[in-house]
DNA sequence: TAAACCGATCAATCGGGCTTGATGCGAGCC
DNA sequence: GGCTCGCATCAAGCCCGATTGATCGGTTTA
């Protein structure tokens, strides 16, 4: 029969308040551009921090708001610390904005 | 034929800054009740006001941050006006954030 | 025209999140 | 063991955005 559409297999369902902390945490400039940075791939923190000309502590304040989200991933080798991003939560929030979208051309119901 | 994946046809492209300004248009807990609520089909400020539980200048605030960030649509039919979603930008939105998750998963240069 | 209603706008206030500089902690090098 | 390096954490300050109450413009009723 016709393919499910998708309950929870490989992507998490996220409600609107799990979609508000993923938005939340990406509706920042710097972190969207360690988000873009880290789109090409793994880098360790002292890269980015070149790469983006951002003081240390910033850098690593908002590597931590975007690792709480769960959008980031990190492991350590020596004394380097890698980060990733992680595709779950954002094809979560790829579903909950198709969900939403789906509806919105209804027409209002008359008010008076 | 199979059907094509939509390069850009109906989905208009966002950069990163386009991005983020949805981002930080969709980031607040209000405006996702708006938004939420006009998921459902399109509804006058009257009735968000009142089905919300939001002060009339609040609602007004919120709406017209979304309004800016061109994710809502108003009309006006006599003396009320009347607000849907705009599908457009969250599906930009969603094509934004799957290409960024596309090539996440290489692994970094090593550092030293 | 006056009155009532709907919604937008304005100025003032407030609060949460970002920034900054210093400090702490662990892992390698000497 | 002492030192350097990489990164996290902390406290204080600051700034931008949300809230609040009042006012204004526009539209429909009486």
């Amino acid at each position: 029969m016709a393919r499910l559409t998708a309950d929870c297999p490989p992507v998490p369902c996220v409600d609107a308040d799990q979609a508000r902390l993923l938005l939340r945490a990406l509706a920042d400039p710097i972190r969207l551009q360690v988000i873009e940075a880290l789109g090409g791939g793994e880098r360790c923190v002292c890269d980015l921090t070149t790469s983006l000309g951002l003081a240390q502590s910033k850098l690593s304040f908002h590597l931590k708001v975007l690792k709480e989200a769960g959008l980031l991933q990190d492991r350590q080798q020596g004394r380097w610390i890698y980060y990733r991003l992680r595709p779950e939560p954002i094809e979560a929030l790829r579903a909950w904005l198709a969900a939403l979208a789906a509806q919105c051309r209804l027409p209002a119901p008359p008010c008076p």
